[in-house]
DNA sequence: GGGGGCTATGGGGGG
DNA sequence: CATAGCCCCC
């Protein structure tokens, strides 16, 4: 047996040793499905199988980037030559090379959700529709689920369905939208996210010069990655590059139906249901074995998946041990949580001996971090902040591209839009309105008919001007290479002198991010490693600037060094750390408000919550606030239903005493919010102070039972203070603030076992 | 056309 | 709280 497949247990290695046909992995968290992967791509090349001929799809760089350096790891160099990488960036690629056959330039641009978002915006104000009523965010989720379901415009409009739908929501014109913003992408060359994946399927499906067999040629062995949370458009492709005519139907998923969520930008769970369908001869291999994490945490994370209504039965079981309890941390206020979280950081860090690098606080909203940052930097734990606003969204950086954006392709009308007019040159609003309704007249790009425009002298002279620096950068571009062009720009247009002038430290953070900027060009320029094959070797400008569109700061892992990881809990999937924080349980925030009135919103919450857990190996901490600041306004808040989703038996003392008290007293550990107590429960033990008789205060100790002459039966959870001043915090079930601190010394507390 | 200051509004996850 | 949009004045 290959050395590399005794590293495996018995189903991974059936795994990736049925190299032929299809093949379904379910895959538990920590179940070694990236080992699978990355051996099934090595041992298919050691099978002779040639690396370019193998394609690999996943959702992030950083997972197609992993993959590679572990594939390296038992083949060596030829990793390079395998096509792995994320859907977008893969198809993107492809269409660089093909896009002549559907109608786009191969520069076309990459609009950022920004970008779509501001047109959409620009579409809303020329049709005088009402924005609060097509809100930007909706009309583009809108938009992108209809491409992710393979409707075009016209299609949509067809739809009675889609159109019923649409003026239930007041939104009757929304297909007019969609039909402009398709026509408006087009005439500016560009593409958004979703239409790396439709154009895509377009040119596949249409097969000018026949592309499709090219490429069904071209990848002879497909694997996908994460297929739980793949669209139908996605699905669409991946049949159409594995299944035709005496196709041999070499694909194999990996997912698991437990971590879908990102239902939000059209993922279904229907493609692993249909899967089997689709591939007659299909071979499916559970994984089930948790190799992550201790048995606490998985035995959890099995409690709580169960609570959804569909699922794939499996059973994650782990052999690590049972391992530490989870902990849980109630708060009063966010800053609260923030300190009690930095406080139990140093604690593990001086008891357990964590690195910073083990340790990783999950949220449910990128806006959550701060609290913590700000008590992780008091304490000096270094930590990085993952997602939120990353470098290329910073608005002096998406400045300077939106100029190379234009010297590339000045159809670009979202660039152009943003630049006209900055710096300052004389262009305002009505001008720039003028020639959007030429364009708009005449179905060409505003840069072609910038010159149109009736507007006074002045102005006329000023988009003149606009358009001869343009069009030097143009001509430039054509010889200089992009870092070159990059910084005669930055001179030219003197968009580093504008944020040199202002000298807050905010504006000094600009200049370096500008800087940081053009030595990122730079690097691209001058890495002149040569990979044979398919790698990059193209330093285009063109090639560098989509490049970027598709790199979110997950990608940098230039930074490394030992801080504490704070992520989305979306960004943290397939992740492990040692001790992990999943903070703010809260009902309306975890569950988010957004989801909670429907059930599907909630078990996509619920598989959020089952992601977040599953990343811990050993340490799991849980915390909520009572209050927090939200939007400018102190919020008040019921810890979130998924914290009794779990088991006492897997919680810490404290909390699970806590709990069962409260479950006695309410009934049920029914689904909803644990509110404080304010009824006597009637099972509640009362002392008889006939047959009352106090024992020894030297003699009570933590965990206990104990009857107290007034407040009745308690338990002990702690004590504290110094000798002869000690303090015990008892539990008391039935009473209002169960929870109280009693003085020793003078306690009257009768033992019961 | 440009700039400052005020008010209203939205508010999630990501490629 | 952050941002967009508006009004007003230069």
């Amino acid at each position: 047996m290959k050395s590399y497949l005794k590293e495996l247990n018995d189903v991974q290695r059936q795994a990736v040793t049925r190299v032929d046909g299809p093949v379904l992995v379910i895959a538990g968290p920590g179940s070694g499905k990236t080992r699978v992967l990355t051996y099934r791509i090595a041992h298919l090349i050691e099978e002779g199988v040639p690396p370019w001929e193998i394609l690999t799809l996943t959702f992030t760089n950083k997972a197609a980037r992993e993959m590679k350096e572990r594939i390296a790891n038992v083949v060596g160099d030829k990793a390079n030559r395998v096509w792995a990488g994320t859907f977008h960036s893969i198809f993107a690629r492809i269409l660089r090379v093909e896009s002549d056959k559907i109608g786009y330039p191969s520069n076309f641009t990459i609009y950022d959700s920004d970008d779509s978002k501001s047109l959409i915006n620009a579409i809303l104000k020329e049709l005088n529709l009402d924005k609060t009523v097509y809100n930007a965010n909706a009309v583009r989720s809108r938009i992108s689920y209809a491409k992710s379901d393979i409707i075009g415009p016209k299609a949509y409009k067809e739809k009675e369905e889609l159109m019923q739908q649409d003026r239930m929501s007041r939104r009757p014109h929304l297909h007019t939208i969609y039909e402009k913003y398709v026509a408006r992408c087009k005439r500016s060359g560009a593409m958004d996210f979703d239409d790396l994946l439709y154009q895509l399927y377009i040119l596949l499906y249409k097969n000018k010069g026949n592309v499709l067999e090219k490429y069904q040629q071209k990848f002879k062995y497909l694997l996908v990655d994460e297929f739980q949370d793949t669209n139908y458009l996605q699905y669409a492709i991946v049949k159409k590059l594995v299944k035709y005519n005496n196709s041999p139907e070499n694909i194999c998923v990996v997912g698991d139906d437990a971590q879908s969520i990102y239902a939000f930008r059209g993922a279904t769970i229907d493609n692993i249901l249909n899967f089997e369908k689709d591939f007659k001869k299909l071979k499916t291999f559970k994984l089930e074995q948790n190799y992550r994490s201790t048995d606490h945490i998985v035995q959890a994370a099995n409690e709580i998946i169960l609570k959804n209504k569909k699922q794939i039965q499996k059973k994650i079981w782990s052999d690590k041990g049972e391992g530490q309890k989870i902990k849980v941390i109630k708060a009063m206020t966010d800053s609260e949580e923030g300190k009690r979280v930095a406080d139990t950081i140093i604690e593990q860090k001086t008891r357990y001996h964590l690195k910073s690098s083990e340790i990783a606080i999950l949220y449910r909203t990128n806006a959550q971090s701060r609290v913590f940052e700000e008590y992780l930097r008091r304490h000096n734990i270094l930590y990085r902040v993952f997602g939120g606003q990353s470098f290329y969204q910073r608005k002096e950086i998406k400045d300077l591209i939106a100029y190379l954006r234009l010297a590339v392709n000045p159809n670009d009308e979202e660039a152009l839009r943003r630049v006209i007019n900055f710096p300052k040159r004389g262009i305002g609003a009505t001008t720039v309105e003028k020639i959007s309704a030429i364009a708009g007249e005449t179905d060409r790009s505003m840069w072609e008919c910038l010159e149109e425009v009736q507007a006074s002298a002045r102005a006329k002279k000023s988009i003149s001007d606009f358009k001869k620096i343009v069009k030097v950068f143009i001509e430039r571009a054509k010889t200089a290479n992009a870092f070159e062009l990059a910084s005669y720009i930055a001179r030219q247009t003197s968009l580093l002198d504008i944020l040199k002038r202002d000298t807050t430290i905010e504006g000094m953070g600009r200049v370096e991010n500008l800087n940081a900027m053009l030595d990122g060009i730079k690097d691209f320029v001058e890495n002149d490693e040569v990979i044979e094959g398919i790698a990059d070797t193209d330093k285009s400008l063109a090639t560098y600037l989509q490049n970027i569109a598709l790199l979110t700061d997950l990608d940098d892992d230039t930074i490394e060094g030992e801080y504490v990881t704070l992520m989305s809990i979306h960004s943290a999937k397939g992740l492990e750390f040692k001790s992990i924080f999943v903070v703010g349980l809260e009902e309306k925030l975890f569950p988010s408000f957004m989801s909670m009135d429907s059930i599907e919103g909630l078990d996509e919450e619920r598989r959020l919550f089952y992601v977040a857990i599953t990343r811990a190996e050993q340490f799991l901490t849980l915390t909520y606030a009572n209050s927090r600041y939200r939007y400018g306004k102190m919020q008040y808040n019921e810890a979130s239903r998924f914290l009794e989703e779990i088991d006492f038996d897997h919680l810490e003392a404290t909390f699970s005493i806590q709990r069962k008290a409260e479950a006695a007293t309410t009934g049920a550990k029914v689904m909803g919010n644990f509110k404080p107590l304010n009824k006597i429960a009637n099972t509640t033990l009362h002392a008889d102070p006939a047959t009352f008789k106090p024992d020894s205060s030297d003699d009570i100790q933590t965990g206990m039972k104990i009857l107290h002459l007034k407040f009745g039966e308690g338990k002990v959870i702690n004590i504290d203070g110094s000798p002869g001043n000690q303090v015990a915090t008892i539990f008391f079930k039935g009473i209002d603030n169960p929870q109280r601190r009693i003085m020793l010394k003078f306690a009257k507390l009768q033992i019961l076992d």
